[in-house]
DNA sequence: CGAATCTTTGAACTGAGTCAATTAAAGTGG
DNA sequence: CCACTTTAATTGACTCAGTTCAAAGATTCG
């Protein structure tokens, strides 16, 4: 388990020219009871992104998987009028490039939103030790899984009507992200902007603007630059229920009055 | 190869009771050229389902792949509120149940539009004939990138302010996979009713009916029932830079200024 | 043939996109 | 270290497209 080694959650003190073991990714991507002797034994390289550096851009061809030790990530993808889409973001513990999984080539770029640092497992050598490593294509298994679920969230996410809705589902993703890493889901910090988040919602960036403000004057959370603070998170889930001209309040009552009729039928059927 | 015993695109005539061969699987999902004599002594069995049947439900415990061989599906999340959110749709060829890669248990439902037949690929039986056979593990690893790919048109579609562009871009996308599959790219039959549209694209149905009607209004397309013809395929790719405000002649002569500056660039750059 | 569902169309309201202007923050170079 | 530039973020005003509610056709299925 080498825990003393590289404590949970903590990247390598030196990430720079360290090399990583396959328990310390294991660990990081979160099947950390897979750690063996065995994966103690096999290593990969790093690498150091700087601040808006590429990763890995669209149309390169896919020779590598990487993981997020430190910083975080954004996926874009730009369509033939130059419209930058972002698709999802990625932050310790993700796997980047999992989208050219079966072809040649990346479909998508991930840019570093700050100085970051990721581990490199190039294919030639991760797709044998698969063979031979059940964990590790454990790993390669439940990062592709991971990342469907994600996007999953994503479409979720963009399919409520009212912008206030979609940010608040964002938020709420991103507490339940930052917090199955092992840190505050109260306190949050934004590595991306608002362009980058109005992108990723599919709104106006003014609006992700608006619907911020608005949550603060709610009581719902707290704003000051890029830091959130989630006050009340149950006000914020409530919100999912707003729908057109349908204030909170309402939603909530309408809610109950749904879950009162659900039991009736329950009462019958029995 | 077997091309004789199974024509590309074509289900087995009885599939009820038929079992198919890898080969068989490999040619459906879109890597023909990986069948061999090893994979054609590989069968599985198949499964109907009836049109609203469910192949598999969340929650359960994910036991099998299932590859579409006849027919289609649509991919379904209920969130607490009891709301149906359509994540995409499967027809011949596409794998259903990828999101449950390195989990217990399915996170999302599949349901048959119509009659439709799978074949069913036992995980216990997978996994291990994956590493005796590098051809099927491509074609996980294939089918888990493509539906990663999926989702991100997926997200593009739905980031389009304006409704006619996501419909527009779902019919291209739609046509596009029929096309893939060696039907026609201009006459295409919508499986799926308006609401599982506009579940899909994150509008209101009634959007969806609107949007339609607009596009036969303008000349797109022809409507009738679910059978949809594209009439003017490049004035559908068109409308994509339609935005608020902005007629589609408009984004046109925008577009055209765009290129034109690009090209400035390019000369002064060179 | 009737019931249920799907689809279309209408009308009213309103929330979000767009354009514009201001403020704040961050990065640059002297 | 401070002026200067650039980029990010907020706020306002206006318009319009899409949601919502309602009702009428169309289609499917028993």
């Amino acid at each position: 388990m080498q825990s003393a080694v590289t404590p949970l959650n903590s990247p390598p003190r030196n990430p720079l020219n360290a090399r990583c073991s396959a328990s310390d990714v294991l660990h990081w991507a979160g099947v950390p009871s897979h750690a063996s002797l065995e994966t103690d034994a096999v290593f990969f390289g790093m690498r150091r992104v700087l601040a808006d550096g590429t990763l890995v851009r669209e149309g390169q061809p896919f020779e590598s998987l990487h993981l997020v030790s430190s910083g975080s990530f954004k996926h874009v993808q730009t369509d033939l009028e130059g419209y930058e889409q972002v698709l999802g973001f990625a932050i310790h513990g993700d796997i980047v490039g999992l989208d050219a999984l079966g072809r040649s080539w990346h479909a998508s770029s991930a840019i570093a939103l700050e100085d970051s640092t990721v581990v490199v497992m190039p294919l030639r050598e991760l797709l044998p030790l698969c063979k031979r490593l059940p964990a590790l294509e454990l790993l390669l298994h439940r990062a592709a899984g991971t990342e469907l679920l994600r996007r999953a969230d994503t479409q979720y996410l963009m399919s409520a009507p009212i912008s206030e809705v979609r940010v608040a589902r964002f938020l709420l993703q991103l507490a339940r992200r930052q917090s199955a890493l092992g840190h505050s889901d109260r306190r949050l910090r934004l590595y991306m902007t608002r362009r980058d988040i109005a992108s990723y919602l599919g709104v106006a960036h003014e609006t992700v603007s608006r619907a911020l403000t608005a949550l603060v004057n709610s009581g719902c959370i707290g704003v000051s630059h890029r830091d959130i603070e989630i006050i009340d998170e149950t006000a914020l889930r409530e919100l999912q229920r707003v729908t057109r001209g349908r204030s909170p309040h309402e939603a909530r009552e309408q809610a109950l009055l749904h879950s009162q009729a659900r039991a009736q039928i329950h009462t019958l059927a029995a």
